[in-house]
DNA sequence: ATAGCCTTGAGA
DNA sequence: TCTCAAGGCTAT
């Protein structure tokens, strides 16, 4: 029991100064730092200091070293986030300025992270091969300029000579996944990175009374203030909000399959008029096309060849499809009805009759797993994040790309993390109770695939569907 | 000038 | 009342 209590509480003071290294003791100006750089901070900016560099402005700031040169250690203190409007005009002493709430969520979160790390044995972030002393590695979290900051050599390089389609039909023959899988218009998707200079952040100290726009944001918007020892733009993580772009527009996409489903049925004669099985068959077809657009213009993804792509969402396929029907049950709200790709509501009073007891099972778990969403009040940049977390699944055998898909899997688990941890802090576990449901969600999917499967076997999926061969091309890769 | 230790006091 | 990040003090 004690010895559990020391462990925890070591790990919390195994924590290094940002700056130099130095044991932390505890909170100062922003981040965690140790006692000497708090002092230089407070010294140099209460003193108005002015330090110019003998050197090259790049000292190396360590323990031993950094008495050498004050102006390269004042400017690691900004670069790692000290801010300046901490250091109070007035020097009133004691008491909590606007800081407080920013530090608990750090602590809370960096308490998540360890919980994670004990819990799975792995790092969020991918392992920063010792560079130099700055504390940087923050992946997406924090720090805008780093936004592309998976490690360089991890980036895949886009294959120049040999086409998806190439590619894919040496591979697995013609199919509707290589249809879906053809190279479409210029991808729009580009990421505007603005940097926010820890020096426009301006000093409490210099302008006291008249309150900056930034200071004023960190008034009304505490919450807003990702945290962790690295600067704080005013703007959620940057690596979220990226996912959350990449989410298609519903109504288009329901626009689009409703569309294409009328046609379908207008086309056919009275007699053979598909059955309502067949409908969801069609539907859930369609829907697995925009899935696979979702995916092909996602960022990171549509950096990977094209055999990565596929082997990924041959793996998740099912997943991604019953996570887009919870969370559409989840907005929808109502236990009694269903809530269709494409914006049709089904009543499940009647459904027992309609589709057979498995369905009609499957559907029940669909409708638990969503009240658990809805508990939880996941909102639709958490609904992003987990998609990725599916996609980028590192489980996957055979990836020529392995390291980098794991490293996308890690920057978006500690994005979300933070930002559940920002947004919700009110749920001190909500990332926690968020990833537990991806193993719930897996076996439902799986259950899926196998009722699916039976169907097929005993005749009763419509031809040309893209599920089926979905689930071929996985039972295939097992 | 630096850095370890001390005092203070608003918010929880 | 307790906490803990502000500022203060002082020997090196």
């Amino acid at each position: 029991m004690v010895g559990v209590m020391d462990y925890t509480y070591d790990e919390d003071l195994e924590e290094l100064c940002p700056i130099c290294g130095d044991k932390v003791s505890g909170y100062h100006y922003g981040l965690l730092t140790c006692e000497s750089c708090k002092g230089f901070f407070k010294r140099t900016v209460q003193n108005k200091k002015r330090y110019t560099c003998a050197e090259n402005q790049e000292c190396k700031i360590d323990k031993t070293q950094r008495k050498r040169c004050p102006c390269c250690r004042f400017q690691k203190c900004l670069d790692v986030g000290m801010r300046l409007e901490a250091v109070r005009a007035d020097r009133m002493r004691g008491g909590r300025n606007k800081f407080g709430p920013m530090y608990k969520r750090d602590r809370a979160m960096k308490q998540q992270k360890k919980a994670l790390i004990r819990s799975t044995g792995f790092k969020l972030e991918s392992a920063p091969p010792q560079l130099s002393p700055v504390q940087t590695n923050y992946g997406f979290t924090g720090t805008l300029h780093s936004l592309p900051s998976l490690p360089k050599g991890l980036m895949p390089s886009i294959p120049a000579s040999i086409t998806p389609t190439d590619y894919e039909t040496s591979l697995y023959g013609p199919s509707s996944l290589g249809v879906a899988m053809q190279p479409h218009g210029p991808l729009t998707t580009q990421y505007q990175c603005t940097a926010f200079p820890s020096r426009a952040i301006k000093s409490e100290y210099s302008d006291h009374h008249t309150s900056s726009p930034e200071s004023l944001v960190g008034y009304l918007f505490p919450d807003v203030y990702p945290s962790g020892g690295s600067p704080q733009p005013p703007t959620l993580s940057p690596l979220v909000l990226e996912l959350l772009r990449c989410d298609p527009d519903e109504m288009q996409v329901q626009s689009k399959i409703m569309a294409f489903l009328q046609q379908e049925q207008s086309g056919r004669g009275r007699q053979d008029r598909l059955s309502t099985f067949s409908l969801m068959c069609r539907m859930a077809d369609q829907t697995l096309f925009s899935i696979v657009e979702w995916a092909r213009s996602c960022i990171f993804f549509k950096e990977l060849k094209v055999g990565d792509q596929m082997k990924l969402l041959h793996n998740c396929w099912s997943e991604l499809l019953v996570l887009d029907h919870v969370f559409r049950q989840v907005q929808h709200g109502k236990e009694s009805s269903l809530l269709l790709v494409t914006g049709q509501e089904m009543d499940l009073s009647s459904m027992g009759s309609q589709a057979g007891l498995s369905l009609s099972g499957l559907v029940q778990r669909g409708q638990e797993l969503a009240g658990r969403l809805l508990a939880l009040q996941v909102d639709r940049r958490e609904v992003a994040c987990l998609k990725f977390l599916l996609l980028f699944n590192p489980n996957v055998k055979l990836l020529e790309n392995q390291v980098f898909v794991e490293s996308v899997q890690e920057q978006v688990n500690g994005a979300l993390l933070e930002y559940t941890v920002c947004t919700y802090p009110q749920y001190l576990d909500k990332f926690s109770q968020l990833v537990l449901r991806l193993p719930e969600l897996r076996a439902l999917s799986n259950q899926a695939e196998d009722y699916l499967c039976y169907k097929h076997l005993s005749g009763e999926v419509p031809c040309n569907n893209l599920l089926i061969e979905m689930l071929h091309a996985k039972k295939a890769c097992i």
